[in-house]
DNA sequence: CCAAAAACTGTACTTGCGGTATGGAAATGC
DNA sequence: GCATTTCCATACCGCAAGTACAGTTTTTGG
């Protein structure tokens, strides 16, 4: 029971590194268990076939994005109260983070499932698109608690600015990946910061910032 | 000469589908030929390889690629002789392109490349990382002419300005494929564009716009 | 301590893929 | 019209992936 958890951790860690860099149909199941150390049998114990593999890949993949994005605009939220600063501290760590892992990005696995769809069942593309939506929507909210306070430059529409960071950080990972350069990656997201700074910054024209939240305090 | 051409494209077109659908690894050569209508001396005659497959897949994307591009930003060109509103309207018809591809974006192939690079050798993935350069390299020219008129609201560094379209079409496929919502890719290219215009437009506290462009004429 | 379940291993089998060898038909140049 | 190049068919091989299943060791709750 302890033992078993453990052995299929490995296994996930070794096709997912596996995944990312031939794809998943490339991935055999004869290269993974030599890499973990076990045998053919030992790996249908744990999964019923290379499907249900998948499934647990992206499972795990998503859970440890969310808890990457909760702890980074955690703390973010610790060192400002202003929902703007909070978020905007959140993305340069974000930036950082990307940025100084070794190697660069492994890849996200989202992007990769998206490019093998007819390869998975229906489970595990609901899952890939219900994952896309909810980090959507939880960088949705820190704008919307920055549109309580600041007035947009121009009319904004979260769900696109909110789906922007998305697509920013899987084709920056891209990006970062085939020039084989890391820190494209966190610059892009640097450079999406700017752009939210920009438009909430207070025009000359309409300069009105802290309508109610700043009334309350 | 005439009719392998033909076979020879059908192939291709075949396999790419495959390919941005499953992944290489997945796309087996006896699934081509069957689509294809032919044998698979056929397609050992065409190819010689899977490898060159993959080559000739790429080389040829590539090359759609940057007609689209020429094509479009040729005519947005000859619609303005602003090189700012010459670019935006560029954006504009590329979205407008993307979001009406019958059945959304099939997939970026230098991003499905990227996600198997073990699988292909080192002529490949040059060829892959030239391409997506090259690109950013057209990118950041209509930027530079820009610059040359316009005074940017905020420094810019316009490698990642053009890189960042790139990201935004990357990011926006993968959006948009793993939502089922074609329109997704079209929007995250308008929200590109609004923020070049936003860079662009004559801010309230330093508005010199046409410096020496304008004086030319 | 000991049953029982959990966590594996060994082996054997089926299927289908990538790739080759060889031969033949069809188009093309001269 | 004929040789040459282009193009494709049949048949086959080696190999590994995926699966099934029976057996064995290890762990663990009571």
């Amino acid at each position: 029971m302890r033992k078993g958890e453990a052995t299929r951790e490995r296994i996930l860690e070794v096709a997912e590194a596996s995944v990312l860099a031939k794809g998943f149909g490339a991935t055999s199941i004869e290269e993974v268990i030599a890499e973990a150390g076990i045998t053919k049998s030992g790996f249908f114990y744990h999964f019923r076939d290379k499907n249900e593999l998948a499934h647990e890949l992206l499972r795990r993949y998503i859970a440890e994005d969310h808890r990457i994005l909760d702890e980074i605009f955690g703390r973010a939220a610790e060192l400002s109260e202003d929902p703007l600063q909070a978020f905007l501290i959140g993305l340069k760590m974000l930036a950082e983070l990307m940025g100084d892992l070794p190697g660069g990005h492994p890849g996200c696995m989202i992007a990769s499932v998206c490019y093998q769809e007819r390869l998975f069942d229906r489970r595990v593309i609901d899952l890939n698109r219900e994952a896309i939506e909810s980090v959507n929507a939880r960088i949705r909210e820190h704008l919307e608690a920055i549109m309580a306070v600041y007035a947009p430059r121009e009319p904004l529409d979260l769900d696109v600015m909110a789906e922007m960071l998305s697509c920013i950080i899987d084709g920056g990972i891209i990006m970062a990946k085939v020039t084989d350069d890391p820190n494209r990656l966190a610059r892009q997201i640097l450079a999406y910061r700017a752009f939210v700074k920009m438009q909430f910054s207070a025009p000359a024209l309409a300069a009105a910032p802290l309508p109610r939240a700043a009334a309350a305090e």
